[in-house]
Order: structure tokens, then sequence, then C-alpha cells
DNA sequence: GCTTGCTCCTGTAGCCACTACAGGAAATAA
DNA sequence: TTATTTCCTGTAGTGGCTACAGGAGCAAGC
């Protein structure tokens, strides 16, 4: 068993953001020592582990919570997690097509904006009528 | 003069997100009617547009603060807006490399993800040993 | 003048996924 | 026995909004 300095260190996940996740039920409350500490199995710091990845791959909570409880009862899981790696791809691929919009529009609004006008073309443009948005929708960083 | 409802209309920011911005003074605080409702100028209708111009190009509001006191006084502004474009987008690009090797990732896991399996492979790779973050940086969706 | 319905007001809380404290207790090293 | 490190709980902050609740103002129709 494991402190959570060593979970952490072992998962990738930082402390807070464990805690974090007990919290908010997203992971299984772990045992404690006597001194009221908390300790991980090697199970449980994968499952952190397991976390973490999914987050990288840009999943959202909400679908990792469903991944693990699909790892639970693993009868015809996969198809599920097939789908929802599907939508998560769609989605992937509309904010690369979004950002590549947005680079183009910005591309072309600073092209004119060379050193010594007094007044800023680029600002000039986004201030004025006329100005159409790049993408589809907002990019919310 | 115009009410907030036709300053919304007319800059394409919602209502709410008007009073936001007042609040967190990005944009000045306009006059009021006799009955206590806020009152818009064009000028104040187009400082509104220009705003959400720039976050549909992804700035983020601090960097939108810096252009409107830069509109403000015209000298030489426009050398230190293209350097905030093109910090922008390297941001941009970077996010852009980021998620297009999350798709590499997530293509190449999904792959083997086939109906009819009982123990799905792509949640398999994600909880064992030896799996590697895709990319650079985590993207917050 | 009165009702209906729309717009507006303030203030507060929620969203997501963390992150950063403060103030204290327990465990380990010197 | 210190000194340092690690841990604990609880709360608040981040960005950029969005969504209420509970009330007031205002215009049009009858």
């Amino acid at each position: 068993m494991f402190t959570i300095g060593k979970a952490s260190e072992q998962s990738g996940v930082n402390i807070e953001t464990i805690r974090y996740y007990e919290r908010e039920g997203i992971v299984p409350k772990p045992g404690r020592s006597a001194g009221g500490r908390r300790l991980y199995s090697p199970d449980e710091i994968a499952k952190l582990r397991f976390v973490r990845r999914c987050r990288d791959l840009g999943f959202p909570i909400s679908i990792i919570q469903t991944f693990l409880s699909l790892t639970e009862q693993d009868d015809r899981s996969c198809s599920e997690v097939k789908t929802l790696a599907e939508n998560h791809l769609d989605e992937i691929n509309a904010k690369i097509e979004n950002l590549t919009r947005l680079r183009e529009a910005l591309l072309s609004l600073s092209a004119n904006c060379d050193d010594g006008t007094a007044a800023c073309p680029m600002l000039d443009t986004l201030m004025k009528d006329g100005f159409r948005k790049p993408g589809l929708e907002r990019s919310r960083h």
C-alpha cells in the first residue's frame, strides 16, 4: 500500500487532483492508515493512471466515468467504447478545423500590420462593420 | 441610444455577457435611463462587437483589454498588436499540433476496438503499463 | 386605467477540471 | 529531540461565461 504522494508519482496524477477525484466520486475512497492517511493499492493506482491517460486523450470526466463502469462489467462493452471514442474523434476534428480557420483569419488580419503606421489595420478592421466570424463556432481555448 | 437588448443584437454579445464585461471592467459603464436601464451609444456597441470578434479569434480577455487601451492612444500601437497576434498564432499552432497527435493516438487505440469482444482492447491498453502520452501537453477541452 | 407580456434590474450560484492556499497534525530523518 | 517533510481538511480562486430567483419598468391593446 502507498501513501498519496507515492500514488501521485506512480499514476502521474497531482496529489490535489487525486483528492478532488475522490471528493467528486470519480475514483472510490481508499482505505486509511491508523493516523488517518490515505493508502492506495496498486489496483487503485492503476485506476488513477487510467483516468489520467483518458484525460490526456482529451476525454471529459463524464465519459471517463462511463469507461470506468464499463471496465467493471465486461460483457460487450467494446462497441460502446468505440462509439464514445468516435464521437470524441469527431469533436477533435471539429476543433482542428476551427483552429485552422482561426489561424487563416489571424494571418490575413496581421499581414497588413507593419510597424510605423499610426492606426493599426488589424484593430481597425475589427472595429469597423463588415468583418465576419472566421469559423463555425467560438474556440473556447 | 439603445437598451441592452438592442446592444446585444447589434454587437452579437449575449446580454448576460455584456453585464459580465461591465462588472469586470472590460468595457466602460454605460449611462442609464430615468428608470435605471443601461443605454448604449453606437460607439459603445462597436466596442462590444470588437470584444466579441477578438473572442471569436480566440484571444483571451486580458489581451483584448490591451487591444482596447491601444486603440485609445494611437501612436505606434501596431507593432505591439502584431507581436500579440503572433504569440497567439503560435499558441493556436501548438494546439492544432497537439490535437492532431491526439487524433492519431485515438485512431490507433480504437482501431482494434471491434464488436463482440468481451474485453475492450482500448480500455485494456489504457489500464496496463507502458502506454505513453500522445502529445506534449494535455488538451483542456 | 388596467392587464398582459416583454424587457430589464440586482445578486448569487453553477459550469469544468482543476489549483492554491491556510492552519494544523503525523510521520520520518538527523 | 528536533527539524523537515508529508499529509490532513476546508475553502476559495481560475476563465469566461451562463442560469437562475425575485422583483421592477415599460409599451400595447382593451
